[in-house]
DNA sequence: CATATGTCCTGAGAGC
DNA sequence: TGCTCTCAGGACATAT
């Protein structure tokens, strides 16, 4: 589940590993299928193996590691991915372990495994994750940013947030989470938006994902989730409609929260505060 | 091109 | 207790 505020936790917790080398790299596997390692794991190891790491970098919902030879280590965690500096939640999905300087590692542990962990060169980078592939950050819009690339679309605007090729970090729960806060039903049509809505649309976007930055991101009940220290994160006690169904809604006080399915997903919101 | 749907994966929880 | 079934939603492949 990890978006933008989970992956921006990750990204900060491992600023700290930048200058140090890689001394070594293990891929175990366990009784599990293994993940995908872009390439197979040995070319992997070779082509990182002495490397330093000079920058972090995060693209969307993805931690990027800039080695000194401008090669790229980026951490896909899909739904259960972990970028970890402390000892993993278990053994048994450990992914991968990066050694620093013999003292120090970096694992990426991965609970079902559908996360990539990939090494891309420069040229690589850009085209796999470059703006041709990958809408500008969330935590960039601006009302004429966010209007220009989603205004024309006959979409639910729910569905066209959490579209990469759109706007690069929003997920699921965020997705909810925003338009509750801009006062917007999910399954508006874009089209169908005023100016004052992407103005208010564009700034809930970046209050909702700073404000969930600030909590280290959302840990739900099945408590997959965790910091790069193997810690909760806070902002599920802020949610105002992510699995919150049948609960009074925290602003009008009026009426209760219901669910909906959008594009085979879950989709929370307040048939009060935001109306068609 | 735009949009919609199916697929991968594991473990928690429901229902019997 | 223990079995089977459904569900959670990242990104991409394939279909319309």
């Amino acid at each position: 589940m990890p978006e933008l505020p989970e992956v921006e936790t990750m990204r900060r917790g491992i600023e700290h590993l930048v200058g140090c080398s890689i001394t070594a790299v293990d891929m175990p596997r366990g009784r599990h299928k293994s993940i995908a390692i872009v390439p197979e794991p040995s070319r992997f190891r070779r082509g990182v193996l002495g490397k330093r790491l000079e920058g972090t970098e995060r693209r969307g919902k993805r931690v990027v590691i800039r080695l000194d030879d401008q090669q790229r280590i980026v951490f896909e965690p899909r739904m259960t991915g972990l970028v970890l500096v402390a000892d993993p939640p278990n053994k048994e999905h450990l992914r991968m372990q990066i050694q620093l300087d013999g003292q120090q590692s970096l694992w990426y542990w991965d609970r079902r495994g559908l996360g990539i962990v990939t090494l891309y060169d420069a040229q690589a980078y850009e085209q796999d994750l470059g703006p041709e592939r990958l809408g500008p950050d969330a935590l960039q819009v601006t009302p004429e940013l966010l209007a220009e690339r989603l205004a024309e679309r006959k979409r639910e605007i729910k569905v066209a947030l959490m579209d990469q090729h759109l706007v690069a970090g929003i997920g699921n729960l965020y997705a909810s989470e925003i338009l509750h806060v801009a006062g917007i039903h999910p399954a508006t049509r874009c089209d169908h938006l005023s100016g004052r809505q992407w103005r208010v649309l564009a700034e809930a976007v970046v209050e909702v994902l700073q404000e969930a930055i600030f909590y280290e991101g959302s840990t739900l009940s099945d408590g997959t989730y965790r910091n790069t220290l193997n810690k909760s994160g806070g902002y599920q006690n802020h949610h105002r409609v992510y699995d919150r169904k049948d609960q009074w809604c925290s602003k009008c006080a009026g009426h209760r929260v219901e669910r909906m399915v959008q594009a085979q997903r879950s989709t929370f919101f307040c048939p009060g505060c935001q109306r068609k």
